[in-house]
Order: C-alpha cells, then sequence, then structure tokens
DNA sequence: ATGGTCGCGTAGCGA
C-alpha cells in the first residue's frame, strides 16, 4: 500500500499537476495540503473519476487539507483535538482498511510558525503541543498508524542545504526541532530515516531566489510511523522531479511503501 | 527577457 503526503499550494490552482502524478503514481492513501478552498470548492469529482474516495477539511483562503483513498473509508476526525477555539483547518484523520489490519493515516499541515519569535511561533509550539497529546493516544491503539504532511520542520542539519541561512527559522529553531523530536520519540519512526536517511534529499525548495536550479532545499514532508506501520515499511520516495513541472508546488510528493 | 515567487483575490498577506 503506498500512502502520500503532498503540499499541493492550492489544489484548484495545481489541478493538472495533481491528476497528472495521481494517473502516474497512483498512490493507495494521499493526504494533500494548504488545498486552499472550501469543502464545496474541492474537485472531488476529479479525483473520483481516478477512483479515489474523498474527505476534505476545508478553509477559504488559507490551509485546508484532505485525505484520498481508494478504499473506502471507515472513519473520518476533522481538526486536531486540545482547542475548540481552533479555526484552522490543518489536521484530518481517516482508518482504512489493509489487507491484513486497519491502516489509520492523519494528513496534517503543521503550522509554519514564522516570523520567530511571536505569536505565530507560539501557535505552532502549541500546535505542536497538542499534536503530540494526540499522537500519544493515537499510539496506545497499537494500529498501523502514519502521521503524514508537511511538518514545517527541518529535523536535522543534513535536511537543509545551509544550516545557517535557517538557524533562526522558525522551521530550524532548536525549539521547533526537539518538539518534533518529542512526538518521534513517543514511539514513531521518521520513514525516510529508516529506509534511506541520506543527506540533502530536500521535499521543499521555495519559489524566490532561484531555490529549485541552485537545490538549496529543506526536507519538512515527513511520515511518522507507529511501531506497526515501521514493520511493515518497505520504502520511501520523495519525488523530486515534480518539483521541475510546470506550475509545480513549491512541495513535491513524499510516498512511503507498506506491506499491509 | 536588463528581470528573477506564487496563490488568493484584487491589496497585501502568508508561505
Amino acid at each position: 500500500m503506498k500512502i502520500a503526503t503532498w503540499n499541493v499550494n492550492s489544489v484548484k490552482a495545481r489541478l493538472p499537476v495533481v491528476l497528472d502524478w495521481f494517473r502516474k503514481h497512483a498512490p493507495d492513501i494521499a493526504c494533500l495540503q494548504e488545498i486552499k478552498c472550501i469543502d464545496e470548492e474541492f474537485p472531488r469529482l476529479e479525483f473520483e473519476d481516478l477512483g479515489y474516495h474523498v474527505e476534505t477539511h476545508g478553509q477559504k483562503t488559507y490551509n485546508g487539507v484532505a485525505i484520498l483513498s481508494k478504499r473506502p473509508f471507515e472513519e473520518v476526525r476533522r481538526g486536531l483535538p486540545g482547542d475548540d477555539g481552533d479555526e484552522q483547518a490543518r489536521y484530518i484523520e481517516a482508518v482504512v482498511a489493509g489487507d491484513d489490519a486497519p491502516v489509520r493515516v492523519a494528513g496534517i499541515y503543521l503550522p509554519n510558525g514564522n516570523p520567530a519569535p511571536g505569536p505565530k511561533y507560539d501557535y505552532k509550539l502549541s500546535w505542536m503541543a497538542r499534536l503530540k497529546r494526540h499522537a500519544a493516544d493515537l499510539l496506545a491503539h497499537e494500529e498501523v498508524l502514519v502521521i503524514a504532511g508537511d511538518y514545517n520542520v527541518i529535523p536535522r542539519e543534513a535536511d537543509v542545504h545551509d544550516p545557517a541561512a535557517w538557524a533562526d527559522d522558525a522551521l530550524f529553531r532548536p525549539e521547533s526541532r526537539a518538539a518534533f523530536r518529542a512526538i518521534k520519540w513517543l514511539g514513531f519512526a521518521d520513514a525516510f530515516e529508516q529506509v534511506d536517511g541520506r543527506a540533502h534529499q530536500y521535499s521543499f525548495w521555495d519559489y524566490q531566489g532561484g531555490a529549485w536550479p541552485k537545490d538549496r532545499g529543506i526536507r519538512i514532508d515527513h511520515l511518522l510511523c507507529s511501531p506497526q506501520a515501521a514493520d511493515r515499511l518497505t520504502g520511501v520516495t520523495i519525488h523530486r522531479d515534480a518539483r521541475g513541472a510546470e506550475k509545480a508546488s513549491d512541495h513535491v510528493p513524499v510516498v512511503g511503501e507498506f506491506r499491509v
């Protein structure tokens, strides 16, 4: 089973590019971030035509997440628990039947947090604290669980082209990396680090300043795997080539393959 | 091509 995450940076602006990629790579489950539209405006029919079930947690203009699956959803949750006043659509979670076990997938769009310090950074860290609490609850189920998405965190120096240039950025500051580690150390494996782990394998290149042609990227799109998922993980592919497409997103898909 | 980000929404913010 292929489980993908992709920050598409507007599903409507990206639709031809995204549909081409789905036709070519046919993920079984895909989490999309920054769909930038309300549920009613999501191009649902186009994905249903490709054989997908579609669930969205949309928002006007900003944020918004979706989860797509070839198999029907058995359970869907919208919104990250822990703050009923949080209006930002950044979390969706669903369960799909695997061949021999249920598969729970959460799609996340973790707050960027810049500028740091400041209220946006405080929101990022509090969101991560909420994610940690919820992730701990989910781990207790002992399921095949993948938390997939745009974490907006660069875990290691090896995951950024120029660590010094990013030292004060909300994506690389010590508090952000510590919060990411605290979630991971609840008992998750980073899929990429488990099966590959090479330095300088990026998932995002800024539109500005020729970041893509100069390969000035960062790795911020991750698949965190429960032990039951990690045991079944056979490979991870970062679809770097997608960044070179006409009208590309600034992020590329990351796909994990699981025996389930 | 003497420029050099993109999307949303139609100014300026967010990333």
